[in-house]
RNA sequence: GUGGGCGUAGCUCAGUGGUAGAGCCCCGGGUUGUGAUCCCGGCCGUCGUGGGUUCGAUCCCCAUCGUCCACCCCA
């Protein structure tokens, strides 16, 4: 019989892992909690064609690398790459527009069919936050502040943020010319990527890497020089904020998007610890992207983080509080012993909420029910054997370094006696609860 | 989609043109009932898959799949 494969890019976080997620999702909901920000929830799939008119048909996710496929009702439909699109659809969906403001966050799984590597696989996750009904630049500086205050909880230190304004469409569309135009000027020495990118997104040109290209883009039309008067002093506006609160950014002129939605306000943490996915962190304003959904106009901003490089960047700064083990783990040797010993675990269970008691199943003798004991990190191990039972009680002995020696409680006391020798193993090193 | 590296035990990896090893893990013993150290023993393999060269291939060649990294793009 052969196996079954895993799917290419789809990954199993495993127990060994998973406590960092959980500590990222933990410290997640609190702070955006403390900003006033509510969870919502919205399906994983969607109709193809909500993608198709939030990103932008000309976009790499959009052509190549959409998970989409026929259902059994001849719909068309595509799991999410982002989660944007989605939210917003779901305020319009549920009539939370109004002239009403919305900020919401959710956490969850995207899909885009791209060859994995480190820092990118096929199915990630992201926690995605939205600001819906704000023109800004003040939420915008409270989404950065927000980030900010993540990392900082989170133990996260090497990252970086950049920050850009796009302007209005309109406004961007006139420098988009003139950024035509100068590369066309230069056009026998642009890369082949720079001359496919020409004719679709000519600002993506200025992002290129490769050093040949570096004069022509530095000599490029900037940006920033080219906004409309609103689009500029927002734009100012928000980083006079930033500075208030103290915290650091660079602007950085050719910071462009990768979707087509986005308008003035673009923002990117970026880190140097994992490799050539730099990107952790970003999002910005979509002023126009709304109506372009059916819904009322309606200005917002969001941002994305990508859960699988920030729980890699925790892993390196090891910020994350390390899974605790076992409290207690049962020892028992013959069939009345193990039931009864069954029954004592589910009273201390039940007596000491929160510890974890472990009753050793499946046999074995003393000494690999004490190997178990041991690789299970508890503190403490109950003894209860034929002897023990007849006489009610159990041995309670110690596992830790520099513990006490064995010592006995009756059976029907046990719940107190546990309870007092995991304070006293836990007093000098001032643990526990 | 393009390029490069790598596929040998559950894990980490040695290795050779004559069909394979170590450490860890797991199990048992040394202590008829006391762990983490130590000692002894045991379990574990279609050498990724298919084809070719060869008397003989885990090793050489081709293809294929998987994986990692990079390009592209992005979180």
């Amino acid at each position: 019989m052969t196996q079954i494969q895993p799917i290419r890019g789809m990954n199993d976080v495993l127990p060994s892992e998973v406590w960092r997620w959980q500590f990222l999702e933990a410290t997640v909901r609190e702070v955006l909690a403390s900003y006033g920000f509510d969870e919502m929830r919205v399906p994983v799939v969607e109709q193809t064609d909500l993608f198709k008119r939030a990103i932008g048909e000309y976009t790499d996710v959009v052509e190549k690398e959409m998970y989409s496929f026929v259902d059994q009702g001849g719909e068309t439909l595509t799991l999410r790459p982002e989660a944007t699109a989605g939210m917003v659809r779901a305020a319009i969906s549920n009539g939370m527009l109004r002239g009403a403001r919305h900020k919401l966050w959710c956490v969850g799984p995207m899909f885009r069919h791209e060859r994995p590597q480190k820092g990118r696989f096929r199915q990630f996750h992201q926690v995605d936050v939205e600001a819906i009904g704000f023109a800004g630049p003040d939420i915008d500086a409270e989404l950065i502040a927000l980030t900010s205050a993540l990392w900082q909880r989170l133990g996260v230190t090497r990252v970086a943020l950049q920050v850009n304004s796009l302007g209005t469409a309109e406004s961007r569309r006139g420098y988009r010319e003139l950024l035509v135009q100068h590369f066309r000027a230069h056009y026998e020495r642009l890369d082949a990527d720079s001359r496919r990118r020409l004719e679709g997104n000519p600002l993506r040109i200025l992002d290129s890497k490769n050093p040949d290209m570096q004069d022509i883009v530095a000599s490029a039309p900037v940006l920033t020089d080219h906004l409309d008067p609103e689009s500029r002093s927002h734009f100012e506006t928000l980083c006079a904020m930033l500075t208030d609160l103290g915290i650091p950014y660079r602007v950085n002129p050719r910071l462009v998007r990768g979707l087509d939605y986005y308008s003035r306000t673009v923002f990117e943490w970026v880190t140097d610890a994992l490799g050539s996915q730099d990107a952790v962190c970003s999002g910005g304003r979509y002023d126009g992207l709304i109506p372009q959904l059916g819904g009322e106009p309606t200005p917002a901003i969001g941002f994305a983080m990508g859960v699988e490089r920030v729980v890699a960047l925790i892993e390196l700064a090891g910020s994350a509080p390390p899974p605790r083990g076992a409290d207690v783990y049962l020892v028992t040797q013959g069939e009345a012993p193990l039931r009864a010993a069954m029954r004592l675990a589910d009273e201390l269970r039940r007596a000491l909420p929160g510890r974890r008691i472990e009753l050793n199943l499946g046999g074995g003798n003393f000494k690999a029910q004490f190997r178990r004991a041991d690789r299970s990190g508890a503190p403490l191990a109950l003894v209860l054997g034929e002897d023990e039972l007849a006489r009610g009680v159990v041995q309670v002995k110690p596992l830790r370094e520099g513990a006490p020696p064995q010592g006995e409680a009756p059976i029907a006391a046990a719940a107190a006696a546990v309870s007092e020798w995991l304070a006293r193993l836990a007093g000098p090193r001032g643990e526990g609860s």
